[in-house]
DNA sequence: AAGATATCTTTACGGCGTCCAGATCGAGAT
DNA sequence: ATCTCGATCTGGACGCCGTAAAGATATCTT
């Protein structure tokens, strides 16, 4: 009647590690149906499991899409980690990763409203994303400074590094809306779109940019 | 038994203009208990109407929170204008702009996450941004201009346009996070920590930035 | 082997969005 | 003034949701 711990390796319990397969199950249908159709009920469904079984796994629903969320932010900090490794060069690095991250926005949407709105209701980020020496958020400081920020003034580097996130997220919501089709066709793609429009957000330190 | 069209002058129907009413108990609600307890059975509650009721001024749950963000939009709309009338000066109004649009939406936090919401799974912002002459989107356009950006560059003055929308966009929805707190601090409060993001971003075209 | 413990199912409750059948009321026609 | 009609509201129903409690079942410990 059970099935033989299909993929997982480990079986801690007696059925096989259905923490995973509830979080996988989630990820499934949230590219599949979207974020609104994404019900603990439906996860337990996927999961072929009764609709109370989740609560031995996540105190509710919110922890659950906590978990979902993030293997989301683990994901865009490898998206961004691509990202830096492939740049062709310094001057083009801030770009590069700006573009990264807006890409896999628009790869992952649901995923990355989910990461979003978690943490709009913990109000933060998670830790993961400042904490680590290659945490996501390190890795566009440290390009900045690569790019000729001034490492020494810690205070304004923050905030260089906090605007150039805001500016992707910015983009990265905006990006979808109709009103700007137009814009993309005028610079021939999507791609020339966020580049043009990054160039006109001063990702780089002052010194950096053309005068 | 039925109260006498209380505050709308006018009643179209032997009810005092429930559509108004839903609107205006929509609002209440959402600044009151936040946008996820914002269900349509409360609102019809909220309202002194049966659950049903809504459904005879509006199609769905949907059409009823775009009736509410399409007055969030003319709030936002109204914010910026009074932004812009107050600024100082030309080289502050800009940021001027971007401030005033950051503390709109902390200010009503419930009202712009509906905002975007509707205007997310349309895929558009509201057209009303962008048409008229004093659309919100032509006032940041405007002020560009104004502030040395060259207005017979059609596609980079978009461009430009956009990248300080999605500034000011991404700049309010990071706002709340703790991460940023000691930031703020250091940079002496709240304010002055999204002057100087945005000083980060570039908001003005190219040719004012000092160099 | 036996008891303890973790896992899963069944059942249940209240709330939700929405639909439908009727009640009620306003207004135009006669 | 009455009648009729359509617009507006109510009450009840359906299926879904998140979640809790109690019972069944499988694994782990000893």
């Amino acid at each position: 009647m059970r099935e033989s711990h299909s993929t997982a390796e480990a079986r801690p319990y007696h059925h096989g590690d259905l923490r995973r397969g509830l979080i996988e199950a989630a990820r499934r249908l949230l590219e599949s149906e979207g974020p609104t159709a994404l019900s603990l009920r439906a996860v337990a469904r996927e999961a072929g499991v009764s609709p109370a079984a989740p609560y031995h796994h996540f105190k509710d629903k919110g922890e659950l899409l906590d978990a979902v969320a993030q293997e989301g932010w683990q994901k865009l900090d490898e998206a961004l980690a691509r990202a830096k490794a492939e740049a062709p060069s310094i001057r083009e690095a801030m770009t590069g990763l700006g573009v990264a991250y807006v890409c896999f926005a628009r790869d992952n949407p649901a995923l990355y409203r989910v990461m979003y709105d978690t943490a709009r209701d913990k109000e933060a980020l998670p830790e993961t994303m400042q904490n680590g020496e290659d945490s996501a958020y390190c890795k566009v400081r440290n390009t900045l400074v690569e790019a000729g920020a001034d490492p020494t003034a810690a205070t304004d580097l923050e905030l260089a590094t906090v605007a150039a996130w805001c500016a992707a997220h910015g983009l990265a919501e905006m990006r979808g809306f109709k009103q700007f089709d137009h814009l993309k066709d005028a610079v021939g793609g999507e791609n020339n779109f966020l580049r043009a429009v990054f160039n006109h957000m001063g990702l780089f330190p002052s010194p950096q940019r053309e005068c």
